[in-house]
DNA sequence: AGCACGCCGACT
DNA sequence: GTCGGCGTGCTC
């Protein structure tokens, strides 16, 4: 008789332990697959170890549990292999998410499919360590030189042949310039899109290194490279590289944990440095090589608030503003409006009484939208209802649309230009998903404005999926403040990136118009990104934000507040009584802080409750606790008394 | 996460 | 009398 330490291939909450003992009569490797009875339910369960037990009697004895024998062996092989493992572990220890889990994000989809077999491939990891990371700056549209002279200077000899790359990219809108520009490469794609048919033919193309180069989406880096010599990550700031499903893992920083596995040489290809990467160059753990330009365009940066005070105001778009739009349209240059929103306008207000239109079921204020008629549409949940013709608390006719136009507002404005005479009939195209309900009707549009101009897009922040190969002459944002959503650490840094997204369109002129960024554009376009960085890196120093620690994002769903509330209250009394009991254990001292003003604090910060992060959302309510955790201290150790119908995010994307 | 057990309301 | 609602709790 034996014991196998058995790793279930299934969720299990990530704060129980994720490693099982069965019974089984023969001894199993480590990677064979079996089937195992788990609370009543036969699951899939990968070997991790196994005891004789004639030799081990004393350790059963001890057993809390009636171990039960195993149902069935699926393959007695080893079909899982070391380095399959030490992802999976990696994963689940540093997203706090379920092994088992994690383990079926590293094995490929056509995993124990009996048309696909699955030969165990060991792989050799390279010991040798890996030249530090280098972030390359750089426009979209250089992307593919910089990777072929990086790939010129390294050929080293014969060796070269053989070696493999790997190019990640954030969806699949990057892949047709990767291909069109690396085809003498032959390089093989891998999607989420990918059969399973296909899927198999890469793998074993890249065991048997008949494939060299590999463009994919993130599940690339799970491939079995046997001589990948470059791991290079394109966009590394895009939003699309943090995992939407458990584990939510962020790409960049995976790809550089395989890269090390492998020995390879971990590349960034990115338009912005971002402030903790320029946090990691200070620490001269990264190189960088800035390849960026000052912004030949010319910014116009129109100050909102003094233009309202003035009473210009009289739709979306400025005096000055329609003067550029005017004069590029009447050279033949192409426009785009970058729309904030999609939709007719922002929230409807009764001018008597204040009352605002929100969602039935998630209390957020209702859009404005036109369709055959007007009507009221929530972003977030898609519940629709009929535009209202008077207010339902004052019973007012009154109401107003009010908050910064959608895209379809800028689109009638633009006709009634058109109609009185201020703007000659041009073609204006309209990007976003009231209006694109499918690739076809999005890729119709993308088509149209590749062709000559004159015409105007307006489009949401969709157009940055076309960095590649589409050009613009003028950009016009009708309200910079409203193109991010949410607020959080990451707003300034994020509003930055986008904006350097925009000049990959190459604009001659931009005009920017907005209520509080006055001073950041000329700043952007100079490139001179360093004191920008030194505030934001200094700010975050003191408010205690990444990347001078982590953040945890726990949050809980239910249809009664009331229980929402109880729960939050005591999973917060309960993980402060954690803290202090693990720093009493460890015997760690809470941060003395030099930045932080002269008091110290805990290794560990957890939000008081409030109501304010009591949220109601497609009529049901959650909670969201906000936890901060110094970087060297273990997140798992506190995690697991998070009690188990919570649900954990390590660096979520938006934390407010 | 699943899937049990368990204790209260409306039904052949 | 049961069928079934989802609240609570556990998983070798």
């Amino acid at each position: 008789m034996y014991i196998l330490e058995v790793l279930p291939l299934s969720t299990l909450p990530p704060q129980i332990p994720q490693i099982l003992s069965y019974y089984h009569d023969s001894n199993l490797p480590k990677g064979a697959v079996i089937e195992v009875s788990l609370n009543n339910r036969s699951v899939q369960a990968t070997v991790i170890d196994s005891y004789n037990l004639d030799e081990q009697k004393i350790l059963v004895k001890k057993s809390l549990f009636q171990l039960k024998k195993i149902s069935r062996v699926l393959s007695g092989e080893p079909v899982i292999a070391e380095w399959q493992f030490k992802i999976a572990l990696w994963l689940a220890n540093h997203y706090v998410a379920p092994l088992g889990l994690c383990m079926k994000a590293v094995l490929p989809p056509f995993f124990l499919k009996a048309r696909y077999p699955t030969e165990p491939v060991n792989l050799f990891i390279n010991p040798q360590l890996p030249s530090s990371p280098s972030w390359i700056i750089t426009r979209a549209q250089d992307s593919a030189q910089q990777i072929k002279s990086i790939l010129k200077n390294k050929k080293s000899g014969l060796t070269a042949l053989a070696d493999q790359i790997l190019i990640i990219v954030p969806d699949s809108s990057y892949i047709p310039y990767f291909l069109s520009e690396f085809a003498d490469k032959k390089p093989s794609i891998l999607t989420s899109a990918t059969n399973n048919k296909d899927y198999h033919k890469i793998w074993g193309g890249i065991i048997s290194q008949e494939i060299k180069m590999v463009i994919g989406t993130r599940q690339a880096l799970f491939l079995p490279f046997t001589n990948l010599k470059h791991i290079i990550v394109i966009d590394p700031l895009h939003e699309f590289y943090k995992s939407d499903m458990s584990p939510k893992y962020w790409t960049p920083e995976l790809a550089e944990m395989i890269a090390e596995n492998h020995g390879a040489q971990f590349i960034v290809l990115s338009p912005l440095l971002g402030v903790s990467a320029y946090q990691k160059s200070l620490e001269s753990k990264i190189k960088i090589n800035d390849t960026m330009k000052p912004w030949p365009a010319k910014i116009t940066v129109i100050d909102l608030t003094a233009e309202f005070k003035q009473g210009y105001i009289v739709g979306a778009l400025t005096p000055d503003a329609r003067d550029v739009m005017r004069k590029t349209l009447a050279q033949g240059g192409k426009v785009l409006i970058v729309s904030a929103r999609r939709g007719y306008s922002g929230i409807l207000l009764c001018q008597h009484c204040g009352f605002s239109f929100k969602c039935p079921l998630c209390d957020l204020p209702m859009r404005v939208h036109q369709e055959l008629t007007l009507s009221l549409l929530c972003h977030h949940c898609d519940h629709t209802q009929p535009y209202p013709y008077s207010c339902p608390n004052c019973h007012s006719s009154q109401i107003k649309a009010t908050g910064p136009a959608g895209g379809q507002k800028i689109y009638e404005e633009l006709q009634k230009m058109i109609a009185f005479g201020q703007l000659n009939k041009t073609q204006i195209l309209l990007l976003d998903t009231d209006t694109t309900q499918n690739q076809t009707e999005e890729d119709e549009i993308i088509n149209e404005t590749k062709k000559q101009g004159p015409h105007i897009l307006i489009a949401t922040q969709k157009i940055f999926s076309y960095g590649y190969d589409l050009k613009f002459d003028a950009i016009i944002i009708p309200q910079l403040d409203a193109l991010i959503v949410g607020s959080d650490f990451q707003t300034t840094e994020r509003l930055w990136y986008h904006l350097e997204k925009l000049s990959d369109f190459e604009p001659q002129q931009i005009v920017a118009q907005t209520f509080n960024q006055i001073d950041l554009l000329p700043n952007l376009a100079s490139h001179n990104h360093k004191p920008l960085y030194e505030l934001e890196l200094s700010a975050r120093k003191a408010f205690w934000y990444p990347p001078f620690c982590r953040i945890v994002k726990l949050t809980y769903t239910h249809t009664d507040h009331r229980k929402v509330i109880a729960s939050a209250r005591a999973t917060v009394e309960k993980l402060k009584m954690a803290v202090i009991h693990i720093q009493a254990r460890d015997k760690i001292h809470p941060i003395k802080s030099g930045e932080a003003g002269a008091k110290q604090f805990d290794r560990v910060k957890i939000t008081d409750t409030s109501r304010l992060f009591l949220k109601k959302e497609r009529g049901r309510f959650t909670y969201t606790i906000i936890i901060k955790i110094a970087n060297d201290f273990t997140p798992r150790d506190l995690l697991r008394y998070v009690p188990t119908q919570w649900l954990i995010d390590l660096d979520p994307r938006i934390t407010t």
